[in-house]
Formats: structure tokens, sequence, C-alpha cells
DNA sequence: ACAACACTTGAACATTTGCTCAAATGTTAT
DNA sequence: ATAACATTTGAGCAAATGTTCAAGTGTTGT
């Protein structure tokens, strides 16, 4: 049943070569995935998570949101652009202030699948 | 010449205190808000990633995830215990070998709702 | 023009974290 | 019992990352 080849990395061999195959086929878009875990790591910060479901609510300029959070201007002027860049939230001028908003509702969705995770254990 | 006005954190006020207290209430169940960021942070890793797709299709043994993702088996199992903790991921033993699966359908989802998010960019 | 303000940004620092290597565990076969 | 094997685990190390402090940008009001 085992055919013995040479060994590339473990010592063994693939135990089972379909099912690694169709595994990798869920890897081919190597772009995508890092952008999906980006997305995934930010959420995972709990500074920068917090910062997403202050804004569930309403828009918050970035002082509100220091507040809000229990932080410092600066930290979170700091992890609201990397949100930004990754277009989970959006922002808006109005003088010198700055609102921020969660920028689509998928964002939501994320939120809630994740606490019906957790509710289940 | 300095101005006081009963700074707290930043030196201004707050700008709306109720938009303030609404985000706050969104914040109140803090160990939750520590276990969303936990299960996150763990699809935030492209090993991690990879492993969590990879098991999408089919439960893998730890050598053939290895193979899949192209890591190691010890870099792979370091990881595995992670999400094993965090009840990502499920395990069988048959003998000497383990076989990991997705703990439950909610991981996919999430995965769904997070491309739906990266197609829209 | 000047000062105050809301926010952003860069650098330094400490902490976290993923990988590697080696050793340990537990199972199966001889 | 011994050997081989699949997996786990611990320690050490390099890289990534969040926070802080200080300085910079752009806007408003005097």
């Amino acid at each position: 049943m085992k055919k013995i080849k040479s060994a590339p990395i473990c010592k063994i061999e693939i135990v089972d070569k379909s099912k690694v195959k169709k595994a990798k086929k869920n890897l081919e878009n190597n772009r995508q995935i890092l952008q999906m875990a980006n997305i995934f790591k930010l959420l995972g910060e709990p500074t920068r998570l917090k910062i997403i479901l202050s804004l569930i609510n309403s828009e918050l300029c970035v002082c509100d949101l220091a507040a809000a959070i229990d932080s410092t201007v600066s930290s979170v002027s700091h992890q609201l652009r990397l949100l930004r860049n990754a277009r989970l939230v959006k922002y808006r001028k109005e003088g010198k202030m700055v609102f921020y908003s969660i920028e689509d509702e998928h964002i939501n969705k994320l939120i809630e699948q994740v606490n019906e995770h957790i509710e289940e254990s």
C-alpha cells in the first residue's frame, strides 16, 4: 500500500497524494491568501478590533475614538492608517477634524460570525 | 502660553459624549473581545490560514498538511496546537498518525465573508 | 501673521511571535 | 526489547509589531 520514494522534507512519504493535491488547489492564489490573512490580522489586534467595534454604531473623530477605547490619539491614528489602507474604514474630513466609519457591512458580518463561533465554546 | 481646560488624555475635550458612550457600550465585554481578537489573529497568519484552507476539503495528517502548505512538520505542529486550543480545528488519532479537520462551519463562512470583501476592492 | 488645535508621522524601544533544531513522546512492527 | 516512525514540544533566535514621545502638517480663529 505504501510506496517508498526518496523523502523530500518529512522523512515519510506523502500519505494521501490526492488529498494533498486537492488541498493545494485551495492555495493556488497566493496573493489572495495574503490579502485574506492581512484582513484577519488587522482584526486580530485588540486595539484595532476595539476601534472597529466602536465604529459600528456611528462615525467618530480620532479623539473620541481614543477616548472610547481608552488609548492615545497617536496610537489610534497609527492603527487607523492600517485599517484605512486595507479599506476596513473610511474617513471624512470636517475642518480640522476627521471622522472615521466602517467601510462596508462585510466587516459587521465577520464580527457576527466570530461571535457565533465563540458562543458555542 | 498654556491653556488648561481640564485635560483628560487628549488635550481636547471629548467632542461628542453620547457617541463615545454608545461606542463604549460595544466594548463592555472585554473577555469576549479578546476571544474574538484571538480567533482573527489565528486566521491572520499566512501559515495558519493555509492550514485552515487546506482542511476545507478533507481531513489531513500532519505530514500531508506540511506537504500541502510547503512547510515543515514541526512548524505545522506548533501552529496546529494554537488552532486546536481555539477550537478552530479538531483531530482524530489513528495509530501513530493524527488527522486534523475543521471544527465547525463558522470558519468556512468567515473565509467566504473575507473573500467577498476582498473581491470588491 | 500668529497661536491653538486635531491629526499624522517617524524613530526608538520593548514585546510578541513564527521558525528551526534537537530532544521527547507515543505507537507499531520486528 | 529494540527500532522505526508520526507527531509533539522546548529553547533559542531573528523578524515583525504596538506603543510612546517628539516633531510635522494642515486648518481655524484672533
